[in-house]
DNA sequence: TTCTATGATTTGAT
DNA sequence: ATCAAATCATAGAA
């Protein structure tokens, strides 16, 4: 408001003479012999190129008196009409720009990563979800996690601090300008658009900064993970029981190798694995029987005498209980059974 | 060390 | 959501 009305004042007067002359010093010495008009605004703005020069409190008082002189609504005036001829210049040039993509990016990533989230849960919450359902012994992962958890709750900190680090910086630095550009605008002409206008420009460079900051964190998260993903990838043999239930049932489901939610579970429970884990392992023994059936056929073989033998030791201690005179004479042919069986796969696998 | 087996993941179709 | 298929990455054998 105050620029305002100063801008207005003087205006009239002096607008020909500044327009052409006062911006140029050299024209300004040129005219220093033409009158005392002249001679003032001369030496006005000598002292204001010497300011610089001089000790602060020395300039404190010469900006004073500076402010005092009978002059002063002139010149500024004067710089008032050059300023707004070059601002309109400026202004149509950059206005609003659209949120940065990129910035939204590592944004996006670091809120799912749990790294700018809420402290606890969220992200890392989901990674021991993800990892815990991955597979693995209990202990095995949480120890991983656990590990996992401490890193990211490291990176997380140190970008914290530095993230705060720089607003506390960025918001100094702009109270430091705003402060600085309200004390200019008593001697020079400065609207509270421009002061805006500055302020965002300084939060640009200092979102330029902390985008830096955001890519380098990303970048400690992404080689965290990356490290933390093949230790979850881990893989652990099942055991030869859990291995040997699983193939009982693929061997004796081979028309129909698809076991059901509830099948699964099962299987899941006897194996102690997971579901997925079964679901995993089937969709894998699927296709790698598919792929060569030949070389499954021994395996084959031997599951459906196993089953066999599990069908036969059922009824055979059925039979045990009816005859408790003759113990094993059933076996007797089971085992006969069994060995020509062997016999078979025998001659079928040297063919 | 290389090679094979195997559990897990990714991708794309249904 | 589930599956096939391709692929990854490691365990374990040779």
């Amino acid at each position: 408001m105050d620029d305002q009305t100063r801008m207005m004042t003087g205006l009239t007067g002096l607008g020909g003479l500044a327009q052409a002359d006062v911006g140029d010093p050299d024209s300004v010495r040129k005219q220093q012999s033409l009158g005392q008009p002249q001679q003032d605004i001369g030496d006005i703005l000598q002292q204001i190129m010497a300011i610089t020069d001089e000790s602060l409190d020395e300039a404190q008082a010469r900006k004073h008196a500076l402010n005092c002189h009978r002059m002063k609504p002139a010149l500024f005036s004067v710089l008032c009409e050059i300023k707004e001829k070059t601002v309109l210049s400026i202004r149509g040039v950059q206005e609003e720009d659209p949120p940065d993509p990129q910035i939204m990016r590592l944004d996006n990533m670091l809120l799912a990563e749990g790294v700018s989230g809420p402290e606890k849960g969220g992200g890392s919450a989901a990674a021991a979800a993800a990892a815990a359902a991955a597979g693995g012994s209990p202990t095995d992962s949480s120890i991983e996690h656990s590990d996992y958890r401490a890193k990211l709750a490291q990176i997380r900190q140190i970008y914290h601090s530095e993230l705060e680090k720089y607003e506390q910086a960025c918001s100094e630095f702009t109270n430091h300008v705003m402060n600085l550009l309200r004390e200019q605008s008593r001697t020079r002409p400065i609207s509270p658009k421009e002061i805006e206008r500055m302020v965002a420009i300084i939060h640009r460079k200092f979102s330029s900064i902390q985008m830096q900051l955001k890519q380098s964190t990303c970048e400690a998260v992404m080689i965290l993970r990356s490290r933390f993903l093949d230790a979850r990838r881990k893989r652990r043999n099942f055991n030869k029981q859990a291995t040997e239930v699983l193939n009982e049932y693929f061997y004796s489901h081979l028309s129909n190798p698809y076991p059901s939610e509830e099948a699964k579970e099962e299987l899941a429970k006897k194996c102690g694995i997971t579901v997925s884990q079964v679901s995993n392992w089937f969709g894998n023994k699927r296709i790698r029987y598919k792929k060569n059936i030949g070389k499954f056929q021994e395996e084959a073989n031997l599951y459906a005498v196993k089953t066999a033998v599990d069908a036969a030791n059922v009824s055979a201690q059925a039979s045990q209980a009816n005859s408790p005179a003759t113990p094993n004479s059933g076996n007797k042919y089971l085992m006969l059974n069994i060995y020509r069986n062997f016999r078979l796969i025998q001659c079928s696998h040297d063919m």
